[in-house]
RNA sequence: GGGCGAGUGGCGGAAUUGGUAUACGCGGUGGACUUAAAAUCCACUGGUCUUAACAACCUUGAGGGUUCGAGUCCCUCCUUGCCCACCA
């Protein structure tokens, strides 16, 4: 018998599913639909790493297992084409974009095929390609035409090195996630969409789905909704009112200064003519200041006082009034009350030595007074003190206390804030979609009507970004110049483009009709489709990609285009696969593991595959250990031998008795095997199915070997079982074994999942475990009926446990059907 | 600093959710086959423990608690991973 070599049968295979189009997904069809989404790739110059193969592998699974189990599957792929990286990799290497993009899909097509993905091609498309863009452009349009799309002068982050403008969540550690160049702040005329609009939304809304726990809370805290009071504080000698954000309006007595953000939009007006050079050095200063080295200096609260003072509203105290580069301009007013119970403020008073002209003088004048009692000042809620009326109150019933009485007096407002800012949606770069507006002198901004949809990407002769930090669009004349589509007068084209999480925010929804023409999909189709029933995807997009897209969708179920108002039923997040020394995978460190060169090596898909869903659980961050590949080619080359044997031993039909006990003994091994590999798939549970696979094996392995007579149909259905419970995983090797074991032309993976007969569950004998003091002693093999007194009787006679009861008293038993009995003394 | 997790053999990891801890795999040791190697197969492989068998005792980061019984539940501490972070 030929020995398993994966290298004459998978890419036969590959060629063949996709010849006869087995994976197809059918629009309408009348089996229940699944979605199974994993994130499209976005295909750079390296080609695919362990972490697509253990996303698309997993994926591939649950879609080869729904689809046994008699599911309509859509387990889809396409690209994600425009962006940075692509951008620079072309300019690096002097190709253009486009090309860069054909060169790297075509290589990803061929990686993603040797995986043998059961992927239905025929719905794949690129977002970089006009046909999708045109939509991408038409639902922003959906956008700014509800007044969600907008354009606003600020100070944003903005990428020196790629010269662009980035949104709060490509900020990390004040670096650019893509090139970790530190961000500097500028200010610039940008396209936002209004996100925040839909704060509240993308909350509530994942209380009606099934996400991954820590996905949930991490958009959650990403979100940030925090429940407070606006209050005004008017200004000493002037007409002027401050507004200040607090979620401890309970400790307002203790104000003992406002705070402002040095961007705050009064500061002039408040800065007292004594104060104007100090207050202006300060302001510079702290601009000049990258985001870095604002974080650097965490601890040094810097500061000016601007001479003007401010009126507690509760007391009429007169505090000053400082401003701060520790007050963020762009959280809620830019402006906050200090006071000692925060630590951030007690830190800064000290710093400066401030102190209010307090009616009642606490007893170290240099220390702002306590209004939380307690031994030491702390942050936390209390019983208040000082406060006037409002002493002996909880911190929590002061806060309505406090502001209802504030309400009253028109001086504060109940206020939700958020840390969720609205998403900067420019971006100053030739690699995207062009923002689909016209710049009319008389009509300001005006939507490209829709038969005038896609706005081409013009092709051009240089794809640098430029210096002034304008798109490269910027400098084609004849593009730039176009007319106003409400008025016909000369006017010029939006030149920045849209950031790459534009074309995968909605990405999901063309899958179900990709090559629709006259609309982003058809309201039919969308209508079968939705919505996804699974989305696996890397634990990094959290507060990114599954942000932005679950508001696109939520937005586009407003506007009546989508059926659900959530894109994704259901989110996992898998695990990063380190390297084989335990850290990440890098070019640097030479530790980056090439699946295709695994495949390549000899070993074959069908082991990686394996091995990938073997090595852990699949959520888990774990190192890849090369040598695993051994013990799955050997787990997989042995079910080979096993089935060769019996299609040879099964051509002579022995007529010897067969032995019943053996073959009561494989059945109860296979119906066992499905029950535990179905129940552990439907929880993804995908390590622990393979153990009990490869256990399960190595006992019918054994059994096969030994000389016990075993009826030709029994072995038959027992390995067609068991072929299909390895299907999913290991799909190449099960189909070659199928043709040979059942002779038939129907492919294993257009067959049906193997049933559980429960009549092989149940067992004669029983093993129970004897305690003594629940300590282990001692096992009896017992028939299932057995009573607690014929288990307790003979479990007494045992002579170990005669030894150990000597001179003992039985003070009880305690005795656990089906498992154990404890012989307490 | 905040949020969410995790600590089990030499390693990746199991444990029916309170009932024989270390399944499965890797690695290691010994053996079979072979002129030899690779591959394959068989046996052993947590510690005390340095000949093996038997027996006993110990063992799930540390310490305490609840329970007939704890890797699992509760308390205290230690270590560590990820995400966020001057968010008022």
């Amino acid at each position: 018998m030929l020995r398993y070599n994966p290298k004459n049968i998978e890419v036969k295979w590959q060629k063949k599913w996709l010849a006869d189009k087995i994976y197809q997904a059918t629009d309408f069809d009348l089996k229940p639909k699944y979605v199974m989404l994993t994130e499209f790739p976005y295909p750079s110059g390296t080609g695919i790493h362990v972490g697509h193969t253990r996303e698309y592998t997993l994926g591939d699974v649950i879609a080869r297992y729904k689809r046994m189990k008699g599911f309509n599957v859509l387990f889809p792929m396409g690209y994600d084409a425009f962006g940075l990286p692509t951008e620079n990799y072309a300019i690096k290497n002097k190709i253009s974009p486009i090309k860069a993009t054909d060169d790297n899909i075509a290589i990803f097509e061929q990686q993603l095929l040797s995986l043998g993905l059961s992927i239905d091609w025929d719905r794949s498309f690129r977002t970089s390609d006009p046909s999708y863009y045109k939509w991408t452009q038409w639902l922003f349009l959906q956008f700014f035409q509800a007044g969600l799309a907008y354009q606003d002068e600020t100070y944003i982050n903005w990428c020196p090195f790629c010269k662009t403008g980035l949104a709060n969540e490509e900020v990390i550690n004040g670096r650019h996630e893509r090139c970790d160049t530190l961000v500097e702040k500028k200010l610039l005329k940008q396209w936002l969409l209004k996100i925040t609009e839909y704060a509240d939304r993308l909350i509530d809304g994942l209380s009606n789905v099934d996400y991954l726990p820590k996905i949930a809370t991490q958009q959650i805290n990403w979100i940030g909704r925090s429940e407070g009071a606006e209050i005004v504080f008017l200004v000493d000698q002037s007409n002027l009112r401050v507004k200040v954000f607090s979620t401890r309006i309970d400790t307002i007595y203790s104000a003992a200064c406002l705070i402002l953000a040095p961007e705050h939009p009064l500061v002039d007006q408040l800065t007292a003519a004594t104060h104007k050079q100090a207050v202006k050095d300060y302001i510079i200063s702290s601009q000049s200041k990258s985001d870095i080295e604002r974080q650097d200096e965490k601890r040094d609260k810097t500061g000016v006082f601007t001479g003007s003072y401010a009126i507690n509203p509760v007391n009429q105290e007169k505090i000053p009034i400082w401003l701060a580069d520790f007050v963020l301009v762009g959280y809620g007013t830019g402006a906050v009350f200090g006071d000692i119970h925060d630590e951030r403020d007690a830190i800064f008073m000290e710093k400066h030595q401030i102190k209010a002209t307090y009616s009642v003088l606490p007893k170290d004048e240099k220390k702002a007074k306590k209004v939380i009692s307690g031994e030491t000042v702390f942050t936390g809620d209390g019983i208040l003190i000082n406060s006037e009326h409002f002493n002996g109150l909880t911190s929590s019933v002061a806060r309505a206390k406090i502001l209802e009485f504030l309400v009253n007096k028109k001086l504060a407002t109940k206020k939700v804030n958020f840390k969720l800012r609205d998403w900067i949606f420019s971006r100053q770069h030739y690699w995207g979609e062009p923002i689909p507006i016209i710049h009319c002198p008389e009509h300001g901004p005006v939507a490209v009507p829709d038969d005038q949809l896609p706005v081409v990407l013009p092709t051009v002769d240089n794809y640098e970004p430029t210096e002034n930090g304008q798109s490269p669009l910027s400098m084609i004349d004849d593009w730039v110049n176009t007319i106003c589509p409400t008025c016909g007068k000369p006017a010029k084209r939006e030149t920045d483009t849209m950031p790459n999480w534009a074309g995968s925010s909605w990405y999901y929804l063309r899958y179900f009709d990709s090559k629709n023409d006259k609309n982003f999909a058809d309201r039919k189709k969308l209508d079968y489709w939705q919505a996804v029933d699974l989305y696996l995807g890397g634990m990094e997009h959290t507060t990114l990609h599954l942000l932005y897209s679950r508001f696109w969708h939520q937005f586009l179920f407003d506007q009546g285009l989508v059926p659900t108002p959530e894109p994704y039923l259901a989110r996992r997040g898998q695990g990063i696969i380190l390297g084989p020394d335990g850290t990440k995978m890098s070019k640097s460190k030479g530790n980056v593991i090439d699946p295709t060169e695994v495949i390549r090596s000899g070993y074959g898909a069908d082991s990686l595959r394996v091995a990938i869903a073997f090595i852990a659980p699949y959520d888990l961050t774990t190192a890849w250990n090369p040598e695993i590949l051994g013990g799955t080619y050997r787990f997989l080359n042995r079910i080979w031998v096993l089935v060769h044997d019996f299609v040879e031993k099964r051509q002579n039909q022995s007529t010897v008795e067969s032995d019943q006990l053996s073959e009561k003994k494989v059945l109860s091994i296979i119906n066992k095997l499905i029950l535990k590999v179905t129940d552990d798939i439907d929880k993804m549970n995908f390590n622990t199915a393979i153990a009990a696979q490869m256990e399960a094996l190595n006992v019918l392995y054994k059994l096969n070997y030994s000389n016990k007579k075993i009826k030709n149909d029994i072995w038959q259905n027992c390995l067609e079982s068991f072929l299909k419970l390895l299907a999913p995983f290991a799909p190449h090797v099960v189909e070659e074994l199928w043709q040979i074991l059942t002779n038939s032309d129907q492919s294993i993976h257009l067959t049906t999942w193997p049933v559980v007969d429960v009549s092989y569950l149940t067992e004669d004998m029983m093993t129970i475990v004897v305690q003594i003091n629940g300590k282990w002693r001692t096992n009896l093999m017992m028939s299932t009926n057995s009573s607690e007194d014929d288990i307790k009787n003979l479990a007494l006679k045992q002579e170990k446990i005669q030894v150990l009861l000597k001179n003992k008293t039985i003070i009880k038993t305690i005795f656990v059907p089906g498992k154990l009995i404890n012989i307490v003394i």
